[in-house]
DNA sequence: CTATTGAATGATAACTTTTATCGTTTTGCG
DNA sequence: CGCAAAACGATAAAAGTTATCATTCAATAG
């Protein structure tokens, strides 16, 4: 089997992006690492491996991984705090196109499930759901 | 009935705030806002009404009305970007109080519907649920 | 009703996160 | 190899949010 290197081209060449060290270290590190980093922790790891790498290089990599569909984006919302003004029991609809997020009852979602408490432990107070898609408009 | 300034009056003393001409214009225009205004949206409004208020005021008082439950955010995520490592299907458990994410397998969580198409055409590519609540160490 | 005191406000500096700019370097391809 | 397009690094700038602090205001006691 061919080493990493190889296959890295390959996902680059599929996704229109030239094959860099820097663009392959970060995609390697990335791999390895679990949960949910941000942009300084990635860079924090990838700096030990190539030190002289720009964190606005990290920052446009990553755009480009999670636009390519490599990676994807944890959450879907706004950059900036949002209140919620709806007080009834709702969840959003996300459009993956537009952004736009509109609100959508409780019932008419149809979750059923509601466990009180989960597998390890954790004890639920409530759920909030985002359903991604395509709004009306965008389809 | 009273005037709204009552009523305020009355919430603000439930939560141990001092009712200020600026809370309650402030608190007065959110009620009668829609959907998921920024800090910044709802500064607009007010300063119609109080040209003289401060953004940083606006500020304060949206997370003293989040911290007491008057409002609540919309996103419990993190103020920054993160990339999402786990590439099975999977949602997350938030911790209200230490704010730490969690993975919960798609399994495990137990939901059941999926409905490929909603109410108002909203066309469904996937759900993304978080479970808000207490970790097993904040219980 | 007024005095007192702690809380709230406004102005603004500072900080954090992210994006834009731009000159230099590298990659892909002929 | 040589050229054009893309990517990089350094850094300035933008956006969003928080901190600081002098001044003003609200709650409470008298």
């Amino acid at each position: 089997m061919q080493p990493t290197s190889s296959t890295f081209r390959q996902l680059c060449a599929e996704h229109g992006l030239a094959m860099t060290h820097q663009r392959q270290v970060l995609y390697e590190v990335m791999q390895g690492m679990e949960g949910h980093p941000s942009p300084e922790e990635v860079y924090a790891k990838v700096k030990k491996k190539v030190p002289a790498i720009s964190l606005a290089t990290v920052y446009k990599n990553i755009h480009l991984f999670v636009e390519s569909g490599i990676f994807r984006k944890m959450s879907v919302h706004h950059g900036s705090v949002r209140v919620e003004m709806n007080s009834e029991e709702h969840h959003h609809m996300v459009c993956s196109k537009c952004k736009s997020i509109t609100d959508i009852g409780e019932k008419d979602l149809g979750l059923s499930p509601r466990r009180r408490r989960l597998a390890d432990g954790f004890l639920v107070e409530r759920y909030a759901v985002d359903v991604i898609g395509l709004c009306p408009k965008c389809q």
